[in-house]
DNA sequence: GCATTAACCACAG
DNA sequence: CTGTGGTTAATGC
């Protein structure tokens, strides 16, 4: 009798709890949002109120999946907060192929280019994002030429991006790598000298194409040097000078 | 040849 | 999940 009545009050503080969030996430207009891509911002009203109703919101803890390789791709989707990695699985291991930083399109060119995922995502911090309709995604491209410029340009952008990532892995050796990662994190994405990495050894190895074991020694040299401070996840960077060099020279 | 670089393996916190 | 040490293979001088 008693567990009964202690899971009614469960129950119904659920209940209550879900009916607020619900009461919030009605609130969570599209013309509102606080994260707009520039692309979006491009958009009417009408255009808007389409983009909302074909459009949901999704939460993410750290380390969950946020799409699947080879799984059917039906929604363009954008990262509103957090951090996420693409991720494309071979016969020997997971490479990363990028790091998306919020607010970002998360993917879009492995929706329109084919049916299915060509690459996995994971959250790599707690994130939100939002999964667009692809039809009304289209619609605003076809009819909407400063939307579509705005989704060429950055789709352009990461092709440069991809072009300038490709030619360092390939051309520079490890410690090079390791260097450019460093100040990617400090630059682009924690937008300082001293951070958090977001990332595990077996990650970065990953991204730069390299072993864990690699990453940890140069990490341990560098630090080691003084060119960084080294705690764990905890990163800073006290000699920029210096791995800019390490970076540039590979 | 010899040195350097880095992956792979194994093992220990 | 990390850090370290030994081993090995490839490459450059």
């Amino acid at each position: 009798m008693e567990l009964c009545t202690s899971f009614c009050d469960v129950d119904h503080i659920n209940v209550f709890l879900i009916l607020l969030s619900l009461a919030f996430m009605e609130k969570e207009h599209c013309k509102y949002c606080n994260f707009k891509s520039s692309a979006v911002s491009h958009l009417s009203e009408n255009e808007l109120n389409i983009l909302e109703s074909g459009c949901a919101q999704v939460n993410f803890k750290k380390g969950e999946i946020i799409f699947k390789q080879d799984a059917l791709s039906s929604n363009i989707i954008y990262l509103k907060t957090g951090l996420a990695k693409l991720h494309m699985a071979s016969k020997k291991r997971d490479q990363i192929i990028k790091i998306i930083k919020a607010p970002d399109f998360l993917r879009i060119s492995t929706t329109f280019a084919d049916r299915v995922n060509h690459y996995s995502s994971t959250a790599v911090e707690d994130s939100i994002a939002c999964f667009i309709d692809i039809n009304s995604f289209k619609e605003f491209i076809l009819k909407n030429g400063e939307f579509a410029y705005e989704i060429i340009y950055s789709l352009s952008r990461g092709e440069l991006d991809n072009f300038r990532r490709c030619v360092n892995r390939n051309q520079k050796q490890t410690v090079g790598r390791v260097a450019d990662a460093l100040i990617y994190f400090s630059e682009q994405i924690s937008y300082n000298e001293e951070f958090d990495f977001p990332l595990s050894r077996n990650d970065l190895a990953d991204l730069i194409c390299t072993s864990r074991e690699s990453v940890s020694r140069v990490l341990s040299e560098f630090d080691k040097d003084q060119i960084i401070e080294l705690d764990n996840k905890k990163i800073k960077i006290k000699n920029k000078h210096l791995l800019e060099q390490i970076g540039n020279n590979g």
